[in-house]
DNA sequence: CTGTTAGCGCCTTCAG
DNA sequence: CTGAAGGCGCTAACAG
């Protein structure tokens, strides 16, 4: 039915394992041989049986690269980058490719942990996870165990844009969040704001953490008083820093400045104020975080961090593709830059 | 050194034929076995050797979502929903979940075939590919053989926002794309507009194509000549758009609105007006398509027309799970909604 | 309901 | 450089 390796040997008049051996290209072999073997595949259209090969040889091609949300373009950027390192190699015939693939969790727990089980069933290569990871404990010692057995079988794990899982094995690229979020709220202060509400992500989340811990930083440092009711919660999306943003303008009015846990986020702010009648920057000046494509189109172009999402898949792709050496410590913390827009200005007087 | 099925059996006092049962939970096993087993599984922190099982059973757990784009949250859109409709089930332990993977072709041929030959050899339960295909004649053909051999393979094949395969065995769920477009386009031509610029995809796209195909049709059919030299052919991102319009611009100064290929285009349309000292719409409408999630927060908000990426998205992953009924014919059409916003306007005098 | 028996298709020592 | 042989871990008939 199916053609086989077999097949092929018998076409080519070869064993079995010369042709195994031309295909995976891993041992030295004649090159008539080979040519023969060559068109035998060709001819035959065989296509390797990946679960048979795996089975033998031990391994698989497979590399799984995990996001929190494929529809937003944070994760689609670096997803991109990194799929480009693993997958764009080669090009060659049958051997050689490496299948990398994305799975999207949803910010679900257990989707995260259920891939990570999948993938290792399918005995993964490697696997790259990227952004924030969730701080529920008995969470995170889960996904720690289950790295940790990943590692040990062989997988490599990479983690992009999330903070080292201690013990595990795994390689680190972390952002600085905290830094960029600090800096972007100090450029704030510097215009001469002083009643700046924010918007956060999920509570659980280390990015979320991460970012108004250096809003916080920022305010502390410049002695500026904090009212707690300036800070809400909600998710990385347009619709929460709208809803985010009437809330805001409800508890008090008289803020000067918002600040976004994300770019989508402060989108949604900035039509929130549109619409309550407020001119950006003239009465609220609006920040975000990232710096996605869009960001530079708003109107005014957005006030953000940039993160090098691209620059820091490649890395990652590379490194699980042991093409790159992994930093010292297995962790390397990646900078963002600010970037000052006309969505921020002076306050009102 | 790694668990095995006949370890758990040997700890459950059963035979792996058991075992084996209780994990894929086709067959009737008594209750107490079972629990048995549920429980050596879990205190020897069993994993299924998925290539073992996938060679043994001749299918695989593995679903695959071909897209052009990850970075465009158009797609991201769309693999969410699909994801969500075949990963998202179950939940369970070891067995039943399917892992849904998506793969970047970045819109080039040759990774499109090497991904498809990669999820053939994987033995993949099914394949659904997204959005537009390229019209290069003998990669339509290397496709189209190729989806064939899957299909063949009884492997599901599903398109989803992509023109049906004749021959194939797939199942498609195209768009509207030139439907969408003539309403879009007749909008325009209601307010008045006569001197419309095109800001087209990548030539050899179908996307591209139809959507033209549909802008000329409303021309045609309101006797509006058409300059060639008001169409340019760019891709389907931002900048291609900013581009294009200066160019437009150069072209034809007297253009009163420009019809983008898609929205994230006509953000860079936008963003070129603007830098021209032109007003949207008082001197120059600007049209998107597809209706992204950032497009209403557009200043002004975009006219365009919504696809409904999500429930399209959605129906074709419950059909590539066989959860529902392919269309009559193996072949639907999906149409698009015309959204009338604040970037469209009469013409100016 | 459960155990026994054969492979699934390939890789990888081992000889030659 | 090439062939022969064994087994990777699991599932799927068969019997019981």
């Amino acid at each position: 039915m199916t053609v086989t390796l077999a097949d092929v040997a018998a076409r080519a008049q070869v064993s079995p394992a010369t042709v195994s051996r031309v295909l995976n290209g891993n041992y030295p072999v004649a090159a008539s041989t080979r040519e023969r073997v060559l068109r035998a595949v060709d001819e035959l259209d065989y296509v390797l049986n990946g679960p048979a090969s795996s089975l033998a040889a031990a391994t698989s091609d497979l590399v799984g690269i995990l996001v929190n949300d494929i529809a937003d373009p944070f994760f689609g950027i670096m997803a991109s980058a990194i799929q480009a390192e693993i997958g764009g190699t080669g090009g060659g015939r049958a051997g050689g490719e490496r299948l990398a693939v994305v799975c999207n969790t949803g910010g679900s727990p257990e989707r995260e942990l259920t891939y990570l089980t999948l993938l290792q069933r399918q005995r993964a290569a490697a696997v790259v996870l990227t952004g924030g990871a969730v701080e529920d404990a008995p969470h995170a010692a889960a996904v720690a165990a289950k790295l940790r057995k990943l590692t040990e079988a062989g997988t490599r794990v990479v983690l992009c844009g999330r903070p080292q899982a201690a013990g595990t094995g795994a390689v680190a690229l972390t952002f600085d969040n905290r830094g960029g979020a600090r800096r972007l709220t100090e450029h704030l202060l510097g215009l001469g704001h002083r009643r700046l509400g924010y918007i956060a992500g999920p509570e659980e989340r280390t990015t979320t953490r991460h970012r108004l811990e250096g809003h916080r930083e920022a305010l502390a440092a410049a002695g500026v008083e904090e009212d707690p009711r300036w800070t809400v919660y909600g998710h990385y999306d347009r619709r929460s820093g709208y809803e985010a943003t009437l809330e805001l303008l409800r508890r008090e009015p008289g803020l000067t400045g918002i600040v976004a846990a994300n770019d989508s986020v402060a989108l949604g702010a900035c039509a929130a104020l549109r619409e309550s009648g407020l001119r950006i920057p003239e009465d609220v000046s609006v920040a975000g975080f990232d710096d996605l494509p869009f960001s530079i189109d708003a109107v005014p172009s957005l006030t953000t961090v940039r993160l090098p999402l691209a620059d820091a898949g490649a890395r990652a792709g590379r490194i699980a593709m042991g093409r790159e050496e992994p930093p010292p410590g297995d962790i390397a913390t990646v900078r963002g830059e600010l970037m000052v827009r006309g969505s921020s200005g002076t306050p009102r007087a």
